[in-house]
DNA sequence: ACTTGACCTACGTTG
DNA sequence: TAGGTCAAGT
């Protein structure tokens, strides 16, 4: 085994397999190169067999990228049969093998977030809860926080005492009686039946202890209490176990994940070996130094700091924008400017923000000036409602007692069932004490109208059918087929708006998704396809290849590395986003560091002076960030050459348009473009006009709303690509 | 049963 | 802005 590629720490972490390992790995201190190689290690020198190696990641993507390193490291073993994932799909795995002995079936729906929502909210008006502080949202966030604190549906009741939070445990009671019911767990359950399968059944923790007989876990300073508790039991015993975190880059207390499980490592696991990491490959000093010079003000933190042999670098970038726009148009004008001195290409950058709202300026910003960008993240594909339907009429198939699903294509296309039908069916389901599915066993005897047993009839036959295909036709045939019988083609694009083709654009893309993941996965079943969905991460679906900017969250962020990052937003009250408490102030820091440390040649950071929210009109003001406060002067240039010269007539402009807002106000005909000189002449445009876009090339204009500068235009390009552009960005030729 | 439009509220990060 | 809700209209 080679390991002359590892430092002297590096070594010590990957030759150590007779002690529970603990490392501390900094920055880009090369704990991905420790894992994998502690992987290989283990298997080349015959201390354990591939199958008995279990590796926590914290995504899906790094899960299969540690595979494919390890088998290039040992291409004579066959590590195909190594568990690697994250928590919820390793437990995910060994749910659906003793889902039985729990009381599910194997083919178990993972209820996503807005299905817990949607059950919720059913709950709430079914039982007719109105109660002030009471709402789906509120309801959902106390109940994970319950799980994650393993309280159980009446373990807290007797210590509830006002209205309110004796409303919640009767809700968290009937919720999860309704996940029981649909044969169906939440993300946290993912966690918890696997506690409940080693509590209640010894012989099970047994036979998992013995399958999983070495453990590693990557980001372990973001694991939560379940998490920790499902080490604990697997490893505890053999004490076969490598982990390694960084207290700096813990980020997820708002989830649960509690630093301390570092502490409590050492005291379930004995004889520990402490590694440190500390030598960074990443980034350049002053990177190095700027992020440290704000995570070392935290209190509650162990001292230590990186060093790296890189060179100085470029200094820390700071520009004070007017608002969002203007920040959105420096980061291009940056880019622009960068490529070629800094680095070529556009995956060279990306773009971090605290929220995802703010996605909003920058992709306009991209789109105006044709640079390539891809968001990570944000409203995502698998929560459109034309995939969610899909999705619901295939998790049925799988498992016919999913109520959530049921209730979303009960109606789904509009098939003459209406709420009074619906009652009736959920009516007699509670009478049989069996799911809504069931209750269709006896359609005829139900008391409904003829057209309405006629369309139940259909609906059950379209399932029943399904289901004779599922064990044995591809996932992207029962897909395929599905969406032609409810012939969705049609249904979506004879509507002809262009929101409605967007939809069937949308569900081509599904179709086209599922079959990459027949490909990719030739034996797999339409349950295999499901799980694959229901437990992707936002990077899982991140082509990192592609030649284009990213955009994303700084906690999307974690792990990865680019030689350019911009940080925007850096203003109070956004980043940080809290300030209120040390506990959350030290923890937008820590975000900030990892954001920081992301980056190997440059980073810039951003902030303005004025900031609209939802949308509206209304700017607010805004004030910098203390983080860039706490960077040393000597670490930072300013962009603010460039502020000075245009701050006068920028918010001399900023003005102005308010002025013309007021009077637009009064007179709706008046449009920005006749009172304002500085609009271009060929602002206008109309409905029916052939315009030219740099990137879509030719399209017609279908339809503007709003005038001037600001009108939305939504136009369809060649290729029948519909797209929704604002006047004032598109810079569009009209050619006819 | 389903569609339309007025009105309200929301922008906190994820599996 | 945009998505959700509610009431009125078809």
């Amino acid at each position: 085994m080679n390991l002359s590629q590892l430092n002297s720490q590096q070594v010590k972490a990957v030759t150590q397999t007779s002690r529970p390992v603990l490392i501390f790995a900094g920055a880009g201190s090369g704990k991905t190169r420790v894992l994998t190689h502690k992987i290989a290690y283990l298997i080349n020198e015959n201390l354990f067999s591939p199958q008995n190696i279990m590796a926590v990641t914290f995504t899906n993507k790094a899960a299969n990228e540690m595979k494919v390193r390890v088998q290039a490291m040992l291409p004579q073993y066959n590590i195909h049969s190594m568990n690697v994932g994250t928590f919820h799909s390793i437990a995910a795995r060994i749910l659906r093998i003793e889902a039985k002995i729990l009381g599910f079936t194997s083919g178990f729906t993972i209820y996503d977030t807005d299905d817990t929502q949607k059950l919720i909210k059913e709950i709430i008006n079914e039982y007719q809860i109105n109660i002030q502080g009471i709402n789906p949202k509120t309801a959902r966030y106390y109940i994970s926080k319950m799980k994650n604190a393993f309280k159980r549906p009446g373990d807290t009741e007797s210590e509830m005492s006002s209205n309110k939070d004796k409303q919640m445990a009767e809700i968290y009671r009937i919720y999860q009686e309704k996940l029981v019911s649909s044969n169906a767990m939440d993300f946290d359950d993912l966690l918890l039946h696997p506690i409940d399968l080693f509590v209640n059944f010894p012989e099970k923790l047994a036979h998992y202890q013995n399958l999983f007989e070495y453990l590693l876990v990557d980001e372990y300073q973001d694991t939560n209490s379940p998490q920790f508790e499902f080490i604990r039991m697997l490893a505890s015993h053999h004490q076969n176990i490598t982990v390694v975190g960084d207290d700096d880059q813990s980020i997820y207390g708002w989830r649960g994940a509690d630093v301390q499980n570092i502490l409590n490592f050492e005291q379930i696991f004995t004889n520990v070996e402490i590694v440190k990491l500390e030598q960074n490959y990443r980034s350049s000093k002053n990177i190095l130094e700027a992020a440290h010079s704000v995570v070392a003000t935290n209190i509650n933190r162990a001292k230590k700091k990186l060093w790296t042999d890189n060179d100085t670098g470029e200094k820390i970038s700071v520009y004070e924008a007017l608002d969002e726009r203007d920040e959105a148009k420096y980061m291009v004008s940056c880019i622009q400017k960068f490529v070629g001195r800094v680095k070529n290409n556009f995956n060279d950058y990306a773009i971090l923000y605290r929220t995802n709202a703010q996605s909003r300026a920058f992709e306009e910003s991209f789109i105006r000036s044709g640079i390539p960008y891809t968001i990570v993240g944000g409203t995502k594909f698998y929560a459109r409602k034309e995939i969610k339907d899909i999705l619901a009429y295939l998790r049925l198939v799988i498992n016919e007692k999913d109520e959530v699903s049921f209730d979303r294509i009960i109606n789904f296309p509009s098939r003459g069932i209406g709420e009074t039908t619906l009652k009736k069916i959920k009516y007699r389901a509670s009478q049989l004490g069996s799911s809504p599915w069931d209750a269709l066993n006896g359609i005829a005897s139900l008391d409904i109208r003829a057209q309405q047993k006629k369309s139940l009839f259909q609906f059950k036959g379209l399932i029943e059918n399904l289901q004779s295909m599922r064990e044995t036709v591809s996932p992207y045939k029962i897909a395929k087929s599905l969406v032609q019988y409810l012939d969705l083609e049609n249904y979506y694009v004879i509507q002809n708006s262009p929101e409605d083709v967007d939809r069937w654009n949308n569900i081509e893309e599904l179709l086209l998704g599922i079959k990459t993941f027949c490909d990719e996965n030739p034996d797999s079943r339409l349950s295999d396809y499901l799980e694959n969905v229901s437990l992707q991460t936002d990077i899982d679906n991140w082509n990192s290849s592609a030649n284009a900017v990213t955009l994303m969250t700084v906690h999307s962020a974690k792990g990865l590395e680019f030689p350019v990052v911009f940080i925007t937003g850096l203003e109070e009250g956004l980043f940080p986003l809290w300030s209120g408490d040390e506990r959350n102030m030290e923890e937008e820091k820590r975000l900030f560091y990892v954001g920081m440390t992301r980056a190997k040649l440059k980073v810039v950071l951003t902030f303005a002076q004025f900031r609209r929210r939802y949308g509206g009109d209304s700017e607010i003001p805004m004030l910098k960030s203390e983080f860039i406060k706490l960077i040393p002067e000597h670490l930072i240039i300013s962009d603010t050459t460039k502020r000075k010269q245009w701050d006068n007539s920028a918010i001399a402009y900023r003005d102005r348009i308010q002025e013309i807002r007021a009077h637009m106000h009064k007179d709706p005909g008046s449009s920005l473009s006749k009172q304002n000189g500085s609009y271009k002449e060929d602002g206008n445009y109309q409905e029916g006009q052939i315009v030219q876009h740099k990137m879509w090339g030719r399209g017609k204009i279908h339809d503007v709303e709003g005038v001037g500068e600001k009108a939305k235009l939504t136009i369809v390009f060649t290729g029948n690509v519909t797209k929704k552009l604002i006047a004032g960005y598109a810079n569009l030729k009209i050619i006819e």
